[in-house]
DNA sequence: GCAAATGAAACAATCGTTTGCGCTTTGCGG
DNA sequence: CCGCAAAGCGCAAACGATTGTTTCATTTGC
């Protein structure tokens, strides 16, 4: 039995199955898929050879056919950044519950390769789609024209600032206050920013808290503090090579993330400055890597990759699934936010 | 026009445009497709119109009937792990060029997990599948059974010790060699090894080089020396303690990987010993992190997994293309080894 | 002027599965 | 003994695109 499938190289179909048994094909599926009007004995007999022949039904048939492929798409800007590897550990547990598989791009920050993929995972119909949009991307275009293919899209971490679409991203808020507050109990008056590019949504917000918690406290601000880097290590070296020259040097700085606080904190021992002494820093992400640093930023905001990616895909399923029943054709933006945490490194 | 497509929020067809220009479906597929029997006019008209509904082909019903699903599937341990995410941009690389996406799933080092993500892999009907092994994984029926859906497969970093599959790795010989000999070359003559599970089979080849080249330098081997870890901190741990217990602990230890060089320096630190002093690392793959540590590994070897699996997916291509030809029966298993290189670290 | 050649488009099969509908058979009650 | 209902199964359409074959009409050639 078995010779005939691996000599014949051949995949099982319904029709092979009808062949044998001389029925026909619709009563085949219908008695695999335990349909009450097939009677017991056809049921059996073509349960049995199905298992014999190892028969397994051709998705890419059941996909064409019921305009579902099991399949949703996840673009992030780089799978290199641990902050993504862990999100896609969520969105891959919300997935395999939902028996889905996960079509991946990455967008390498660049807004071109970022609408090819998009491009890629429409056609290939995926059912949903997560998204971190890449730090220069500002038109939502080749993301909201998806909502014309029906195929729905959720954001997260890095979202758009649009009232009309589904997101879950980090309360910057929250985080940023912990972090500067922080900072001031420590008694730090000059608190330096190494922010990200302008049009990530979550750089403004970041020095808009900054700006109140500082009011609040009753310091001055100094907007020679806040300076920006593109992420890269090039940028970031500069952006402290114009902190440390002020006039008055930040005593503490707050980075936009982990990695940037790497090389910011580099930086500052390249020019024998004292970390934790002479300069503390504090950023977010709150990377397992920190654990094995000598000189860790003071603080991070842990951001919760996984349980933000975890949230999106569920949010995502949800919307799939409403996609039968059209009834509410008013759609509710979701815009979850998850709070952060300032976590304190001991050493 | 425009309203039509997005008021109906309808995906166009063929149907749609034979029927508004009233021709056939057969003739408007083959006028998209500038097949040479249909008219000038007849061609531009349809062109035209298809442009004007924003016509596209419906992938999965491309997938359905020419058999092929333009995506690959790839299976990897973990995605936290800088080796395996550095990987996935090589194969993201080549895919892209080959025109096709990427199936992604995690086996977390989960042979039950692997083997699930294998059926859903078959189940999408992949055109292949690239797989770095669990490390559990000491059966390979799962894989070597996807042959017979006609879906290659091509082993890459961890591999199994078949001949009669496709696989790239890294050439752990070398590395190994050219690490040992830098310690010995460095006044060492007690190297410990923490190795990883016996099952994979990288590990056999490190013992071997490791007392072959102790041979050849006349330096006696003393198997205590050899200690193992499943890649976990504690077990690294454990591994480091018994090193250190040793009536003559060693003055320098190669580890399996940078993650627990990582863990094995950490520990070492806690019972205060000095790094690089009282005792040396060396390890395997040349983390970028090890860049912003204050005692990273003396050097680590590169194992280069951009090109391992770049290669890999090239290879896989090759596969896939050469389906279409079955006239070499015999195939011929491609066993790529890419040499390691020694880095050493500046500090 | 008629047959042959050519061009242009339609027809139909195909991929594998599901599903509404219709047909046949059987059994049972009246 | 007839009729009717339910049980059990087959027919055929549908999903969207490709492609071999056929059809029809026009043009060409002799």
């Amino acid at each position: 039995m078995y010779s005939l499938l691996f000599m014949e190289n051949k995949i099982t179909t319904l029709k092979e199955i009808a062949k044998r048994l001389k029925f026909s094909v619709s009563t085949v599926s219908r008695a695999l898929n335990n349909h009450p009007s097939i009677g017991l004995r056809t049921t059996t007999q073509v349960q049995q050879l199905a298992k014999e022949l190892n028969y397994e039904p051709n998705q890419t048939a059941l996909f064409f056919k019921q305009q579902k492929t099991h399949t949703i798409g996840v673009i992030l800007p780089n799978l290199k950044e641990e902050f993504f590897s862990q999100a896609i550990n969520g969105i891959e547990d919300v997935a395999k519950i939902n028996k889905c598989s996960v079509l991946i791009g990455q967008s390498h920050d660049d807004i071109d390769q970022e609408k090819q993929i998009v491009i890629a995972m429409k056609n290939h119909r995926v059912d949903g789609l997560i998204i971190s949009i890449s730090k220069h991307t500002n038109n939502y275009q080749h993301l909201t024209s998806l909502e014309n293919y029906n195929i729905p899209v959720v954001f997260f971490d890095r979202v758009p600032d649009l009232s009309t679409v589904h997101k879950v991203s980090s309360n910057i808020n929250t985080g940023t206050r912990q972090a500067i507050e922080f900072l001031i109990k420590n008694g730090h008056r000059r608190i330096g920013v190494i922010n990200g590019p302008a049009e990530m949504k979550s750089c403004k917000e970041r020095t808009n808290t900054y700006m109140d918690v500082l009011q609040k406290k009753k310091i001055k601000i100094d907007l020679s503090l806040i300076v920006t880097t593109d992420l890269t290590q090039e940028r970031t070296w500069e952006a402290m090579e114009t902190l440390l020259a002020l006039h008055k040097p930040p005593t503490a700085i707050l980075t936009i993330n982990d990695y940037v606080a790497l090389d910011a904190i580099q930086y500052a021992r390249k020019v024998k400055l004292k970390i934790n002494r002479d300069i503390c820093f504090v950023s977010y992400a709150n990377l397992p890597i920190t654990n094995y640093l000598e000189f860790p930023p003071l603080a991070s905001v842990e951001q919760y990759p996984h349980e933000q990616a975890k949230k999106a895909t569920e949010i995502l399923f949800e919307l799939i699934a409403a996609k039968k029943n059209p009834e509410a054709k008013e759609p509710i933006y979701q815009n979850i936010l998850i709070e952060g945490q300032l976590v304190v490194h001991k050493k």
